[in-house]
DNA sequence: CTTGACATTCCAACAGTGGGAAGGTTTAGC
DNA sequence: GCTAAACCTTCCCACTGTTGGAATGTCAAG
């Protein structure tokens, strides 16, 4: 089978298998003397469970910690589950975080009146209105109680959630 | 003013600051004779502006569009709250795919004894076992509705959604 | 033999952000 | 006046995944 075939029957690009293949997620295929890949419905099956992993929002590096564990036939269900629960709670906090943009992104658009006028409660929020004081550096010694340094940090964190 | 003060006083880092002056979203800073950037309260004002929206989740290009936007005194508040009406709903898509994948995962980890037997419900998901239809094509055929689709022009989309 | 559908590799880009190197400046202390 | 620390500058690289394209090679059908 070559890399189109695996591609369509995994449901995984035929970049994404190069990839996976370069990065380490997947063992370096077999090469027909053309030089072009070659895979066994195994291969496919691992594809789709990578797929599948995918789907789920696993990174890679879980996905190869999963793929080991598949792989193990003395693996312990506690670890696969492990994996799972670190996944599952970077989703939620990854959830909260966005579900506190939108309440307050939803509370400012409902202040907005949203005509011709420019008055904008949304610009007089970013632009620091709402401020709790009006001190000159507000910006870093703020109340925002760990908040904002969180927000910061975990956006990068949080990024690489995914 | 030079970056260091610039940047804590807005806080936002010097490195994302020459950042956001390369890209165009800031213009370009004045310069002193010896290089060095030259910042005024005014445009500590417009990164704090910059700094709160993307506290908010804002994309880089949803910002250039704001700061105009807070810039042009003829602006319609309608314009501003279509950008953020706009931004909420990728958020709220985003919370919804998350969401669905916690679900999910919860529902397997639910199932999983997580002991030290392999057996293991999550691995027979990803593994395919509970799937729909065993045909040959199922991953890209499969029914699916259009949610894998999007989940996965999605997943750029979506992680390009900040 | 040509054309089209494959395959290969390599390079770039996206969004943001952090890290660091290699070099120039300024400032404070002595 | 010298030195060290704390700045500043530019440039390149890394990360996460994924897509796009270019340049080139191969295979199959007409």
């Amino acid at each position: 089978m070559n890399i189109g075939q695996a591609s369509k029957a995994s449901g995984v690009s035929a970049k994404m298998i190069r990839y996976y293949e370069r990065i380490g997620l997947i063992a370096p295929a077999a090469r027909e003397t053309n030089g072009y890949r070659v895979y066994t419905d195994a291969d496919v099956h691992t594809l789709r469970f990578i797929r599948r992993a995918r789907d789920l929002g696993f990174s890679i590096a879980q996905i190869g910690r999963l793929v080991s564990l598949w792989r193990d036939p003395k693996r312990s269900s506690a670890d696969v589950k492990a994996i799972a629960a670190e996944h599952v709670a970077g989703l939620k906090r990854k959830i909260l975080e966005l579900q506190t943009m939108v309440a307050a992104l939803e509370d400012l658009a409902r202040r907005c009146h949203g005509d011709h006028r420019p008055e904008c409660p949304i610009l007089e929020d970013l632009e620091g209105i709402g401020a709790p004081a009006p001190e000159r550096e507000r910006a870093t010694e703020r109340a925002r109680p760990a908040a904002a340094g969180r927000a910061r940090t975990g956006r990068a964190a949080a990024g690489g959630l995914r």
